[in-house]
DNA sequence: TAGATTGTTAATCGATTAACAATC
DNA sequence: TAGATTGTTAATCGATTAACAATC
């Protein structure tokens, strides 16, 4: 049910949820059916590759006609685990924290925010939208009920490795970080991190090269 | 000044953010010098990636002794342009716009968030922070005496293909898309992309192989 | 059947890591 | 000088792309 053999590369994985999001779509505009040629059309991603990325799950296409967009973005689902409810803690009661729980992709893809802590007392018992912030010392307590292992970490850079390490005797072993550091945890745990100064310094790395565009702007 | 030669790798560049990160802890340490290996330790990036890494951009240490942490610092910061100023676009007012513009990160890395656009005329005009909601409309017309160059958006996924479009029509070359879709745009224009969905995804897909931590949690 | 397109193998490309001569 | 650590070359590893036999 998971990859037949091996390990899945990372970049794979990654591409997956993309496929995902365009035969979405497509489903919504009632297409049956697209080939490997018109997916690297549509989301600009080689059609050898696309090909490639699914094999390490099985057998997905038909030959001479391509593939059944229902069927295939349900296995996708599938192999993601994006057709079940998966439930997430979410820790820091701030900007981000509020946009996170105000962003409704996260419902549409089953991801459900169970619960919110912070450690701020002035936060703790107000509500972020329908979710009351709870005592961040009572983490582990009320995992025990939620049984989550998802969390979503959205502190100040300072209270990060704690509460990571929170997190993960809570039961957490999947770890999503908007925090700049390089989290320490068990092997048992995944981390992905999300760095928006990183993202933009990466962007302004690249401004050196190009020409100023408004210079050139004559038109318009 | 750039990278001597040929291109550099894209997660070189990506790490680069993350050693700034250690180096400026450092700095406040007040420690001197650190050699790769001790980076290998705080980072857990090994030792020899982080000296290519930097061979890219020149030669930073000294053969048996190390590298300077004040001046490594200023000149990872140099290569990736955080030594000056970045005049940034914010296209969408809404719950991750908000937070993005009151998320402190920017400032200190001199990212400077110098106007924010929507197109929702029930936003238009009130502030976000310490900013005002300006129209849509007027990007090209605000940028023209802004003159930034990087863009990011921060809108609903419909919305996004466009919206980059008038980004790049008002000269911007660089744009952190938050949308989940591969935007469209002219070579010139470098894009990175943030998807909490895709993250959330990949993290998803990890849980199938783990066992249930709560049920090994006997002790308390 | 003829045409189209898959799944997969092989070839290419690029990034990571190890090894080491140069050098402080 | 002896010890430490760099910058870089070479070896390894992994991911992308091209090519094609299998097959609908």
């Amino acid at each position: 049910m998971n990859a037949s053999n091996g390990k899945v590369p990372m970049p794979t994985l990654e591409r997956l949820a993309n496929y995902l999001r365009y035969l979405l779509d497509l489903e919504q505009e009632r297409v049956e059916t697209i080939s490997s040629a018109e997916v690297e059309q549509q989301t600009g991603i080689n059609a050898a590759q696309f090909r490639k990325d699914l094999s390490y799950f099985g057998e997905f296409g038909k030959p001479g006609v391509g593939y059944n967009v229902a069927e295939l973005q349900s296995r996708i689902a599938h192999i993601l685990k994006l057709d079940q409810e998966q439930r997430v803690l979410l820790v820091g009661a701030g900007n981000l924290g509020s946009a996170l729980v105000g962003y409704p992709g996260l419902k549409e893809h089953r991801f459900n925010l169970v619960a919110v802590f912070d450690n701020n007392y002035s936060k703790i018992g107000r509500k972020l939208w329908d979710l009351e912030i709870l005592d961040l010392g009572r983490l582990k307590e009320v995992n025990a009920v939620l049984r989550a292992r998802m969390g979503i970490l959205a502190v100040p850079r300072v209270a990060a490795q704690s509460v990571a390490e929170g997190l993960v005797d809570a039961g957490v072993d999947s770890i999503l970080n908007f925090a700049p550091l390089i989290l320490r945890v068990p092997p048992h745990v995944v981390v992905r991190n999300v760095s928006f100064v990183q993202e933009l310094a990466v962007l302004s790395y690249h401004l050196s090269s190009e020409p100023p565009q408004h210079a050139l702007d004559a038109k318009g």
